[in-house]
RNA sequence: GGAGAGAUGGCUGAGUGGUCGAAAGCGCUCCCCUGCUAAGGGAGUAAGGGUUAAAAGCCCUUCGAGGGUUCGAAUCCCUCUCUCUCCGCCA
C-alpha cells in the first residue's frame, strides 16, 4: 500500500509514477472521495465529542443524585445523527481503501521504463554457457529418456502442469534443496524455518496477492477460506505482521523451502511442456526485514545471496532489472536471476529478488521501534529466491548433460547424492 | 468430534456499566543519590487516525473481530476467529 498521506498531498506525481507501469491511477476521483472524507470525518467527530461530553456530564449530574431527564431530551437526536454519519464515513473509507490496496507500489527512480521483459536491462552476467559438442537436449527429454521424469504419469493423476520424479533426480532436487538452505544459513546468516502451506486471506493481503490476484491462487475450502501458498514469501513475510520490532532486532534474515502452488491463470500456452510452469514446485524463499534505510542495500546483498548458489553450482546467468512493464505488482525494485538453459538455448528466470519498501508492511503493520525517535515506524521487507528447486534441477540436468544423455552431478551436491558422480538410466 | 476456560498496552497482569486509555509489576528513557561492572529514590513511557505546511495543542478511534443494548460498554447480550485444558480420534 502506498502512504496514503502521499496519495492525498502529491496524488499527480503519484500517478506520474504508477503510469510508467502502465497502470492509471485516477487521482482527481480518488482526491474528490478524500474531500468527502475529510469533511464527514470531521463533522461525525464533533459529533462523538459532543456525545461523550454529554454522556460524562449525565453520569455526573446522576452521581450527584439530580434529575437528569432534561439533559436525556437534549441529546435525544444526537444518536441517530451520529449512526447517519458514523455508516457513511465508513463506507467513504471503505471506497479509499479497496482504491489504495488495487494499486501497485511506487517505483524506484532507477528502474528502466519499458513495456515488457523484452526491456528488461542486463546488470551483469557469470559464468560462460557451456560448449557442447552434441546437439543439447531438454530437460524433457532428458528426464524421459532416463525414466526419472514422467508427465504422462502426472497428468494422468493432476492433469498439465505437473510432473512425477523418480529416482535419483527426484533425489537431486531434494540434494539441491537441502544444499541451498544450507547455504544461506550457514553463510550467510539466515534462520531457517518450517511454515504452513494453507493461509488465511489476510495473509495474502498483507504481502499483495490479495485483494487483485485471487484468480491466481488456488482456494481450498471457502469457510474458511484456505488458499494454498503460491510462494514462501507469504507466510514468512506475514512473520513480522503486528509486530514492532526492538530497535537493534533488525534486519531478520529467513529462509524457507516450500512448495508452491500457483493456477497460472493468464499463462495459457506459455511453457505447456515441461516443468518450466507448474502448479506446483519448490522453492527456497529469502526473506529479510530491514530498517528502512537499508533496504536498497540489503536488496543488492540478497541478490547476491541467491547468486551465490549458482555460483557454487557452476551454472551460468545473468542478473536483469525488470522494468517498469515487468515489474511485480508490490516491489519498487526487482532483480531477475535467468541461468542458461542449454535445451532452450536462452536464460530463464530463476530467481526474482525485490525490494518492497514499506508496502507489505503498511499492509501489515510490520513496524520496529525507531532507535531516535521511540516511536513506531514501518520497516522494509525484501524476498527473493534463493532459488527455485525445480528450474534448478533443470538447470543442472541441461547444463550437466553428456552426449549419452547422462548427468554429472555437480560437485557440491555430489555428498548430498551420497557420493554419486553421474546420474544414468540405471536409476 | 465432545466438554470447559480464556483473548486487556513492548511484555506479565488487575479491572463486571460513568470517576478507565485503563492499577501494579517488568522493560525502556531521563534525573537524583551513591563512587563503582551492585543497590536505592524520583519522573516519564500504548497504538492508529483527524485537524495543521509542519509542530504544539485540541479532537476521534482502539481492551481478539463484527453486530446489539444504553445518554454512556474493557465491563451486559449475540455471532465469529484464535489460544489453552480435558476426553475421543489420529500421522
Amino acid at each position: 500500500m502506498i502512504d496514503p498521506k502521499l496519495l492525498r498531498q502529491s496524488a499527480a506525481d503519484v500517478a506520474a509514477n504508477l503510469a510508467r507501469r502502465g497502470f492509471e491511477f485516477d487521482a482527481d476521483a480518488y482526491l474528490e472521495l478524500e474531500e468527502r472524507r475529510k469533511a464527514l470525518q470531521v463533522e461525525t467527530e464533533q459529533l462523538q465529542s459532543e456525545r461523550n461530553a454529554s454522556a460524562k456530564h449525565i453520569g455526573k449530574a446522576k452521581a450527584r443524585g439530580e434529575d437528569i431527564e432534561p439533559l436525556l431530551a437534549a441529546v435525544k437526536d444526537l444518536g441517530d445523527r451520529l449512526e447517519a454519519g458514523e455508516k457513511a464515513l465508513q463506507e467513504l473509507q471503505g471506497q479509499l481503501r479497496d482504491i489504495e490496496l488495487g494499486l501497485p507500489n511506487l517505483m524506484s527512480e532507477d528502474v528502466p521504463t519499458g513495456d515488457s521483459e523484452d526491456d528488461n536491462t542486463e546488470v551483469r552476467k557469470w559464468g560462460e554457457p557451456p560448449q557442447l559438442d552434441f546437439a543439447a537436449r531438454d530437460h524433457i527429454e532428458l528426464g524421459e529418456s532416463l525414466g526419472q521424469l514422467d508427465f504422462d504419469a502426472a497428468s494422468k493423476i493432476s492433469g498439465a502442469r505437473f510432473v512425477v520424479m523418480k529416482g535419483q533426480l527426484a533425489r537431486l532436487q531434494r540434494a539441491l534443496i537441502q544444499f541451498m538452505l544450507d547455504t544461506h544459513t550457514s553463510e550467510h546468516g539466515y534462520t531457517e524455518t518450517y511454515v504452513p502451506y494453507l493461509v488465511k486471506p489476510p495473509a495474502l493481503i498483507g504481502t499483495g496477492q490479495l485483494p487483485k490476484f485471487e484468480e491466481d491462487q488456488f482456494r481450498t475450502t471457502d469457510e474458511p477460506p484456505f488458499y494454498l501458498i503460491p510462494t514462501a514469501e507469504v507466510p514468512v513475510t506475514n512473520l513480522a505482521s503486528d509486530v514492532i520490532f526492538d530497535a537493534d532486532a533488525l534486519p531478520v534474515r529467513y529462509v524457507a523451502h516450500t512448495p508452491c502452488f500457483r493456477s497460472e491463470a493468464g499463462s495459457h500456452g506459455q511453457d505447456t511442456r515441461g516443468m518450466i510452469r507448474q502448479h506446483q514446485f519448490e522453492k527456497v524463499e529469502l526473506v529479510q526485514f530491514v530498517a528502512p534505510d537499508a533496504s536498497m542495500d540489503a536488496l543488492e546483498e540478497l541478490t547476491g545471496h541467491a547468486e551465490v548458489v549458482l555460483q557454487k553450482l557452476e551454472l551460468p546467468y545473468r542478473v536483469v532489472i525488470l522494468c517498469s512493464g515487468d515489474i511485480g505488482f508490490g516491489s519498487t525494485k526487482t532483480y531477475d536471476i535467468e541461468v542458461w538453459l542449454p535445451g532452450q538455448n536462452r536464460y530463464r528466470e530463476i530467481s526474482s529478488c525485490s525490494n518492497y519498501n514499506d508496502f507489505q508492511a503498511r499492509r501489515m503493520k510490520a513496524r520496529r521501534r525507531n532507535p531516535e525517535t521511540g516511536k513506531p515506524e514501518l520497516i522494509h521487507t525484501l524476498n527473493g529466491s534463493g532459488v527455485a528447486a525445480g528450474r534448478a534441477l533443470i538447470a543442472v540436468m541441461e547444463n550437466y548433460q553428456q552426449e549419452d544423455g547422462s548427468i554429472r552431478v555437480p560437485a557440491v551436491l555430489q555428498a548430498y547424492m551420497g557420493g554419486l558422480e553421474v546420474i544414468d538410466a540405471s536409476g
